[in-house]
RNA sequence: GCCGGGAUGGCGGAAUGGAAGACGCGGCGGACUCAAAAUCCGCUGAGUGAAAGCUCGUGUGGGUUCGAAUCCCACUCCCGGUACCA
C-alpha cells in the first residue's frame, strides 16, 4: 500500500506503541528508572467524563502538553505524563434520579467513551497511572486527607498547620491556655469542644448560600456575582446553617504571599489576590452614647477626624440595642422615613432591605438609602458626637458589619452625607485642580489635630499607635476570603469520615476502615424545593440505619449524612499520579520528591476558568500537607499555563433557543434550519451552544494527525481560535505532500537520497531545526508547524529527499504529528521507534550565513536593499550605500548630515 | 467604576526597535485532463503607473527615535475578571 492511508497507519502504530508500554515511565528504584536523565512533570486539567464524549474543543490543551511532552522526551527527560477522571458530580447524579441507574454504572460508562477517545488522539499518557476520583481506593485518600484536616490546627505563631495532639500537649503542660482558661480547669466538654473549634476542619454555624433548586449548599466560590448558582443559575439564598467548614482563612497570607514563588499567568495571580482580598488597615473603637461600644474597620484610620456619622450594617446585632424609644433632638425629618420610633424605623427599614433582590439592587443604580437609628457615637479623637445610620451600602460579611462614614475621603460616604444633610470634612487636602467629590488621593493631613501636614502613610502610622496606646483600637488586616464551606447534601460524592456521638461528640473514622464506601440508596434524588425556608436534607440520610448507625462500646452514632464538593477529589489528584496504586500511603515521599522536585508541576495546563476555584483549594490543600510534612513543595503547580478555547458559530432560532450547527444550511449569507431563518452567533464550543463538532468525524475524514496540526496551527495555545473545519485541508494537503516526498505512491519505494543535502536546502534544514526547537520550548506551537510547512515545501522540488533532511524531518515532526512521523520513520529502515529517537541538533556553523541583505534608508525610508558580506565594516557599508543608484535619487547626491550603521542590517542615512 | 488582556490583508495568524503581512485558508490565472476532482506552477494589502517605481498602510490622535505593529502619553472599541469590601 502506497497512498497516504491515515487511518490504517494511525490506528496500527497506537495499537504497537500500547502493545510495546511505549509511555510507560516507571518511578525511582522501578525497572527501567533511568536516574542520569532530568525530570519533568506535565500536567494537564483531569477532565469531568460527561455523557456527550469529547468534542474537538476540549482537546486543545491536551495537545499541547503531548507535544511539549514528546519533544522532552526526545530531548532526554523521564516524563511523567498523566491522565485521569475528576468524576463525582451533578450530571451521573441527576441521570441516575431520572432513570435509577446507579451512578457509578454511568459514570464507569463515560469513563470508558473519554478513555477511548483521549486514546484515539494518540496522546502520550501514561495509562497505567490513570485515576478516576469516584474509585474507592482513591478516594479513599480523598478521606484521608479530610481526616488530615480534622486532625490539625494552625499555630498561628509558628505560622503553619500542625497535629492536634501538639496542641493537647501544649494545653495539658500549660505552656498554652484554652481561651485565656487553664485547660486543668476545663470540664471535659468544654476541653472537646474547644479542640473541635480549633480544627482546620470544624462545624460551624454560618450564613451559607442554599440553593434550594439543587437541594444543596454552595461555596463562596461557586456563587455567581448575581447571586445565581455556577451550576444552572439557579437563585441562591443566604441563610444559618450548621455545616462542615475548613480553616482557608489560615492560610490567606501565604496563598498570596507565595505566588511569588510560582510562575503564573498575572492575571490568575491577580484574581487570587483579588478573592483572597487582603485590605490592611485599624479597627477603631467608639463608645456609643448611654450603651456599649462599637468596633469598626477602616483602612483609612487617617481620616477619622472627618467621620461625621456612623453607618452598620442592617443585620448588625447591636441595631435594636441601640435604638432608643424616641427620636432624640436634632433629628432631621429625612432620617426617619416618617416613622415615629427609632426602633420601629429600623425594623422597617431592615424588613424592606431584606426584601430587596439582586435585581432591584442593581435598577436601583446603587441610589443610597438608610435611617437614623436615634443613637450616637463619641468620635475618640475630638469627642464629637456623631449620629449612627443603618445603611445597606455596608455589609455584615465584611470587617465588623460597622463603618466610621468620612465623606470628604469615600465616594459612597459623600453620597448618602449629601443626600442626609450630613457634614463633610476634608481631612487630606486636595491639589488646587482638582475637580469633583470625594478626595482618595494623597496630600497633607488637615483639620486633623496632631496629624496635619503628615501624608496619608505616615499619617496612618501615627493614628494606629496613638490608637494603640489609648486603647481605643489597633492595626488590623482583614480578608475577603471566607472559610471553605465544604458539605453538600448529594448522593454522588466523597462520604465525611466522622461520626456523630449522642453529646455532640465528633469521632473520625479509623483509618484503618477507610475508604468509608458510598452506601446504595434506593432514592438518589436531592431535596431540592421551590421554597427558599425548606430544610437542607443530605440524600444519604436516604441509606439503611444499618449505614447511618454504628455502635461503639454499646453507644450508639451516627454517620455524617453530607458529602464532599466536587473540588475535593480535583484538590490533589496530581499528587497519585506519581503513585498511583500505593496501598500504604498517599505518595510514597521518594517518589513525590522526585516527581516534584524544588518547584512541584513543572507545567499545568488548563482553562482559565479554574483560576480561583480549583487553583486556590488545590494550593491550600498542598500547604496543608506540606505543613503536616506529606510532600516536600510550598506550591503544587511551579508552571501554569491557561489555554486559549475553541470557538465557533452557533444558531438561534426566532424563540433564542439554539439549533444544532451542524443541521444548519447556508444559502448565500443566510441561514436556516429546517427552512426557518436562524440567526448566527459565534461562541465557546459546548454543549450549550450546539455547536459541537465531534472529533471521530475528523478523524475519519482527515485523520488524527491533521487535527493535531490544525488545531495547534490555528494560532498561539494561549488564544481563542474560531474551529472552521473546511480549513484542515490546509494541513491535511500537508501531510500528504509530506508523504510523496517520501514514498513514491505507484511504486511505494522510499525516496530517499544517499546523499545528503547542499547548499540552501542545508541551510535551510538546520534553520528548520533551530527555530523549531525554540517554538517547542516556549509552546509556540503554531509557527514550528510553519516551519516544517516551508521545509516540506522544498522537497516538492526535489527528486528525492537529501538523506539528512530525511533523518530530521519525521523526528522534528514526530511531537506534532506522532503517527506519519513514525510510519515513514520505519519505512526509510531507522532502527527503534521516532518516539525515542533524540532530538536533532542544529549545527550553528550552517546557519551563520556569510552574507546579508543589508538594507539603505533615507530619511527613515527603505530605498535599497545590498547583498553585503556579514563581516562588512562601516565604511565600507556607507560607500556602498551612496553608491547605490536607487539611493542617489533620494539623496540628490548630497553628502548625508548623519548616518546610523547597524551592520549588517541597516545603514540610515539622513539628509 | 476598578483590575487584567487585546485590536495587523477577505479570514486564522507571523514579525517585540531595523525588509510589515511568514505559514495556511480563501480568491484569481495557468499546466495536466474529453471533463471534473486531485496534483503542480504563478499572482494575491490599498491607491497610482505601460513598467521601473512612487504614495499610503498594523483601532484613533499625538510623542520619542535616523528608524515604531513593537517604546511613551491620551482616547475608542472588544474580551475576561470584579464590584457599595469600608
Amino acid at each position: 500500500m502506497a497512498s497516504y492511508d491515515f487511518r490504517e497507519i494511525e490506528t496500527r502504530w497506537q495499537q504497537e506503541w500500547a502493545d510495546q508500554g511505549m509511555y510507560r515511565v516507571p518511578n525511582p528504584g522501578e525497572e527501567g528508572f533511568d536516574d542520569s536523565k532530568p525530570k519533568k512533570y506535565f500536567l494537564d486539567m483531569f477532565p469531568y467524563p460527561s455523557g456527550k464524549g469529547l468534542h474537538v474543543g476540549h482537546p486543545l490543551g491536551y495537545i499541547g502538553t503531548d507535544i511539549f511532552s514528546r519533544f522532552h522526551r526526545m530531548r532526554g527527560a523521564n516524563v511523567l505524563h498523566p491522565m485521569g477522571f475528576d468524576s463525582f458530580g451533578l450530571p451521573a447524579e441527576q441521570y441516575a434520579v431520572e432513570t435509577g441507574v446507579h451512578p457509578r454504572i454511568t459514570t464507569e460508562k463515560n469513563i470508558e467513551t473519554f478513555t477511548r477517545q483521549l486514546k484515539a488522539f494518540g496522546f502520550s499518557y501514561d495509562w497505567d497511572r490513570a485515576v478516576a476520583t469516584t474509585d474507592p481506593e482513591y478516594y479513599r485518600w480523598t478521606q484521608w486527607i479530610f481526616l488530615q484536616l480534622f486532625g490539625s490546627w494552625y499555630d498561628a505563631g509558628q505560622n503553619k498547620a500542625r497535629p492536634i495532639a501538639e496542641l493537647v500537649e501544649e494545653l495539658e503542660s500549660g505552656l498554652r491556655a484554652a481561651d485565656g482558661v487553664m485547660w486543668q480547669n476545663l470540664p471535659e466538654r468544654d476541653r472537646r469542644e474547644y479542640l473541635d473549634s480549633q480544627r482546620l476542619a470544624y462545624i460551624d454555624e454560618v450564613p451559607v448560600n442554599w440553593c434550594p433548586a439543587l437541594g444543596t449548599v454552595l461555596a463562596n466560590e461557586e456563587v455567581t456575582v448575581d447571586g445565581r448558582s455556577d451550576r444552572g443559575n439557579h437563585p441562591v439564598y443566604r441563610r444559618p446553617l450548621r455545616q462542615w467548614m475548613l480553616r482557608i482563612t489560615a492560610y490567606a497570607d501565604r496563598l498570596i504571599d507565595e505566588l511569588d514563588l510560582v510562575e503564573w499567568p498575572e492575571s490568575v495571580k491577580t484574581m487570587q489576590r483579588n478573592w483572597i482580598g487582603r485590605s490592611d488597615g485599624a479597627t477603631l473603637i467608639f463608645d456609643i452614647e448611654g450603651h456599649t461600644q462599637m468596633r469598626v474597620f477602616t483602612t483609612r484610620p487617617d481620616t477619622v477626624f472627618g467621620a461625621t456619622y456612623m453607618v452598620v450594617s442592617p443585620e448588625h446585632p447591636l441595631v435594636d440595642e441601640i435604638a432608643p424609644e424616641f427620636w432624640p433632638d436634632g433629628t432631621l425629618p429625612s432620617w426617619t422615613l416618617g416613622i415615629d420610633s427609632p426602633r420601629d424605623a429600623v425594623v422597617a427599614y431592615r424588613m424592606a432591605a431584606s426584601r430587596k433582590s439582586d435585581l432591584e439592587r442593581q435598577i436601583d443604580e446603587r441610589e443610597k438609602t438608610g435611617v437614623f437609628t436615634g443613637a450616637f457615637a463619641i468620635n475618640p479623637l475630638n469627642g464629637e458626637r456623631i449620629p449612627i445610620f443603618i445603611a445597606d451600602y455596608v455589609l455584615m460579611g465584611y470587617g465588623t458589619g460597622a463603618i466610621m462614614a468620612v465623606p470628604g475621603q469615600d465616594e459612597r460616604d459623600w453620597e448618602f452625607a449629601e443626600k442626609f444633610d450630613l457634614p463633610i470634612i476634608r481631612t487630606v487636602q486636595p491639589p488646587p485642580d482638582f475637580e469633583g467629590d470625594a478626595y482618595l488621593g494623597d496630600g497633607p493631613a488637615v483639620n486633623s489635630g496632631f496629624l496635619d501636614g503628615l501624608d496619608i502613610d505616615a499619617a496612618k502610622k501615627r493614628i494606629i499607635q496613638w490608637l494603640e496606646t489609648n486603647g481605643t483600637g489597633k492595626g488590623t488586616v482583614t480578608y475577603k476570603l471566607r472559610d471553605w464551606l465544604f458539605s453538600r447534601q448529594r448522593y454522588w460524592g466523597e462520604p465525611i469520615p466522622i461520626l456523630h456521638g449522642p453529646d455532640g461528640e465528633l469521632l473520625p473514622v479509623p483509618e484503618d476502615e477507610l475508604p468509608l464506601r458510598l452506601p446504595d440508596v434506593d432514592d438518589y434524588k436531592p431535596h431540592a424545593s421551590d421554597d427558599e425556608n425548606a430544610e437542607p436534607r443530605p440524600t444519604l440520610g436516604n441509606a439503611s440505619d444499618e449505614w447511618k448507625l454504628v455502635d461503639i462500646d454499646g453507644v450508639t452514632y451516627e454517620r455524617e449524612l453530607n458529602t464532599m464538593p466536587q473540588w475535593a477529589g480535583s484538590c490533589w489528584y496530581y499528587l497519585r499520579f506519581m503513585d498511583p496504586t500505593d496501598a500504604e500511603q498517599l505518595v510514597a515521599p521518594e517518589t513525590e520528591h522526585y516527581w516534584m522536585g524544588d518547584s512541584g508541576v513543572d507545567l499545568y495546563v488548563g482553562g482559565v476558568e479554574h483560576a480561583v476555584l480549583h487553583l486556590l483549594y488545590a494550593r491550600f490543600w498542598h500547604k496543608v500537607l506540606n505543613d503536616l510534612g506529606h510532600v516536600g513543595t510550598k506550591e503544587p503547580f511551579g508552571k501554569l499555563f491557561n489555554q486559549g478555547y475553541i470557538l465557533a458559530d452557533a444558531f438561534q432560532d426566532e424563540r433564542g433557543m439554539y439549533v444544532p450547527a451542524a443541521d444548519v444550511v447556508e444559502t448565500d449569507g443566510d441561514f436556516t434550519y429546517e427552512g426557518e431563518e436562524v440567526k448566527r452567533l459565534y461562541g465557546k464550543m459546548g454543549k450549550s451552544l450546539k455547536n459541537s463538532v465531534n472529533p471521530d468525524e475528523i478523524f475519519e475524514e482527515y485523520g488524527v494527525d491533521a487535527l493535531r496540526l490544525y488545531e495547534m496551527f490555528m494560532g498561539p495555545l494561549d488564544t481563542s481560535r474560531p474551529w472552521s473545519t473546511k480549513d484542515i485541508v490546509g494541513v491535511h494537503r500537508f501531510l500528504q505532500r509530506l508523504w510523496r516526498n517520501f514514498i513514491d505512491e505507484d511504486s511505494g519505494e522510499v525516496l530517499v537520497s544517499d546523499d545528503p543535502s547542499v547548499g540552501e536546502v542545508q541551510v535551510l534544514l538546520h534553520r528548520t531545526i533551530e527555530s523549531v526547537s525554540q517554538d517547542m520550548n516556549n509552546l509556540h506551537f503554531n509557527t514550528a508547524v510553519a516551519r516544517l510547512f516551508e521545509l516540506n515545501n522544498v522537497l516538492v522540488g526535489l527528486d528525492r529527499v537529501p538523506s539528512d533532511v530525511a533523518d530530521v524531518l519525521p523526528r522534528l515532526l514526530s511531537p506534532l504529528a506522532p503517527h506519519v512521523a513514525e510510519e515513514l520513520w520505519h519505512r526509510m529502515g531507522k532502527d527503534g521507534s521516532v518516539v525515542t529517537a533524540d532530538w536533532p541538533l542544529c549545527n550553528k556553523s550552517l546557519i551563520a550565513e556569510d552574507t546579508a541583505t543589508m538594507v539603505v534608508q533615507v530619511n527613515g525610508k527603505v530605498r535599497d536593499r545590498i547583498q553585503v558580506p556579514i563581516s562588512i565594516t562601516e565604511d565600507e557599508a556607507v560607500a556602498l550605500a551612496l553608491a547605490s543608484e536607487r539611493v542617489q535619487v533620494h539623496t540628490g547626491g548630497a553628502q548625508p548630515r548623519k548616518v546610523i550603521a547597524r551592520l549588517p542590517n541597516v545603514v540610515s542615512l539622513v539628509v
